[in-house]
DNA sequence: TGACAAAACGAACGTTCGTGCTTATTTTTG
DNA sequence: CAAAAATAAGCACGAACGTTCGTTTTGTCA
């Protein structure tokens, strides 16, 4: 019961060090300095760095879905959901919910290039995360609120780059109107492909 | 003479491992190693360890004006050169120029939440790559060839972002569709915004 | 060719890394 | 409240880190 509080707190603190210095960046010593607990005391949660990394992962996406995606699920299906999700990731970055920006992106283009299961639990929650997108996209487009040739994945691809982007200007170069300029170019992006609502309620389907 | 050869062949050599491992995860000790020389031969070069990643970061812009931007510059300014840039671009993520993908990406997602010189070169060197795209795009605009009312910085930052989005999808997942994803979504957004050629020699001014 | 400078080396510094093993201290439970 | 079980600490390890040193090899040019 403890040890979990312990390991909570832990991998709390590792999702905001490790979104600064990256996975390969965060510590086991630094992580336990900054935890006023000794370096095995904390090692003994986890038994290896590597699992250190990975249960990082696992809380860092937890707070991802409980920050980003859950709330934008309150939104109804199809058209605002979409908008609701680029919103609320947009927001995510503005809000800070990692110290470092976007935990996921930082981790994607570190381990991009080496082979390994951190990697590869790296690529399992970015397809999460973009099936989720494509998801809301053909939800969108089945609703009938978005043009029915759409290509979802292909939106989903446009998205995602500019969230990318959004976080690129915003973290290196502390633009703010970047947010701005990511919202613009999505719900326009978005628009073209609508189709407006015909009348209040009849609604396809 | 002899010591700017072997300088120019560490710096060949520390760029491509900064791209796979990071500039903070590139190592003196592993650098040696690779090159078959001694780590405090090496070190000699350079003095530290920050000036090295400098150095680094030097020989990578070279190496990317060089293998991306000098070329497309010999297409005719305007709109064929803002395409060029585009293209040429793609191909670079294509070609593996670096072997972990854009070395720029992924020092600026690595560097982009801890202050120092290294971080600083970095942004600069970000910034020369946005300018560069923007005057690409008033040069375009200029020229009577894009929509005089086009915002060069909202448009930059979207090419921008799908160059990301791309070399992260290409980089981290394998996905080779990624750059004709790219490809189609910047150029149909730069279409949107043309002027077409009123006749075949009729250009503006 | 001989003298001097430049470049590379090998060994060692103190630190920090991840990881074991053993002991002490809590916390939970009968 | 004592016994059992879980959790944290202490200590030590080998390896790698960036860095410094004195020495040796290599290159350059009068």
């Amino acid at each position: 019961m403890k040890g979990e509080r312990t390991r909570q707190s832990i991998l709390d603190r590792a999702v905001d060090l490790a979104s600064v210095e990256g996975l390969e960046g965060l510590t086991i010593g630094r992580l336990a300095d900054d935890l006023d607990m000794s370096k095995s005391g904390l090692f003994a949660h986890f038994g290896s760095k590597e699992e250190l990394q990975l249960a990082t992962i696992d809380a860092a996406a937890e707070r991802f879905v409980s920050e980003v995606f859950r709330p934008a699920l309150s939104a109804e299906r199809g058209y605002p959901r979409l908008i609701a999700i680029c919103r609320s990731w947009l927001s995510y970055i503005r809000r800070n919910v990692f110290p470092g920006g976007c935990f996921f992106a930082a981790a994607s283009f570190e381990f991009d290039g080496r082979p390994g299961v951190v990697r590869d639990a790296i690529v399992q929650s970015m397809d999460e995360w973009m099936g989720a997108i494509e998801k809301a996209i053909t939800m969108a487009r089945d609703e009938g609120h978005l043009d029915p040739g759409v290509d979802a994945k292909q939106l989903a691809f446009e998205i995602n780059s500019l969230f990318f982007g959004a976080n690129f200007a915003f973290q290196l170069r502390g633009d703010k109107r970047a947010l701005d300029r990511a919202t613009r170019a999505i719900e326009e992006r978005i628009e073209s492909l609508r189709v407006p609502p015909r009348r209040r309620l009849a609604a396809a389907r």
